[in-house]
DNA sequence: CAACCGTATTAACCCATCTAATACAGTTAG
DNA sequence: CTAACTGTATTAGATGGGTTAATACGGTTG
């Protein structure tokens, strides 16, 4: 389900939660969708359950995740749009786009990107 | 020229690679330019020269800039495209492109950033 | 009641980052 | 030639975030 790199400098708990909100983003894992429990997650990986909890504690202050004691932690329906999250992701968006350019992608291929997901996002 | 983020959990070196590497990938810095000396840079951002010295040979290692001892560092003229690179900015592009889209913004407003982009880069 | 859930807390360790101090060789202007 | 710049290298030390470990408590469920 989630792959972890323990070569890469990013903390582990940061590299759960994108993984997690990407499955979540992506529609691979639906609104009220049941994620794995703290220390399934953890075993699984082989990393300290304490970490998973961080990941899932940040992501359900993010609304992109709620959890229940007792129950277990579900994925959400999109949370109003968060925009500072928005304005980080379009800095972001940007600054690929940019040095893509520079790097000789031209903007028309990145635009064919686009619809390629959402041709991919439509028969969803 | 540069602004650095005590703050962010980013280290001071990754961020001073991004931002310059950012300065030369938007034009900012031609190719043959000159850099900051390493101690000035280093005195200007109040931080250690060793700090500086490191994104400095990272950036080289890198390609955007070439370094002369005794000289200076330098912008470098577009290397060939680092595939690799070109890889990497490509997941992150289509990341938060799907994260937008998530968000709701739509691709046609995305599509549109990217046509501002290249007649503000045109026109240089 | 047993076996799961999420959650909280404390202590300890490790390692990347950053700083500090110093040194050496190449370049360049006065 | 020398002083003042460059980049570069090295060693040592302090700091802090990330991670682990162990343990505990309350809610839920069959």
């Amino acid at each position: 389900m989630i792959a972890i790199n323990f070569r890469d400098s990013r903390p582990i708990y940061e590299q759960v939660k994108d993984a997690l909100r990407r499955l979540i983003v992506s529609g691979a894992l639906p609104p009220d969708e049941k994620l794995p429990s703290v220390r399934e997650l953890a075993s699984q990986l082989v990393i300290n359950p304490n970490t998973i909890q961080r990941a899932y504690r940040e992501l359900e202050h993010d609304g992109y995740i709620v959890s229940v004691p007792g129950k277990g932690s579900f994925a959400r329906a999109q949370s109003g749009t968060d925009s500072a999250r928005a304005k980080e992701l379009l800095a972001a968006f940007d600054d690929a786009a940019e040095e893509l350019i520079y790097l000789g992608v031209t903007a028309e291929e990145l635009k064919a990107r686009l619809d390629e997901r959402e041709a991919r996002h439509d028969e969803t």
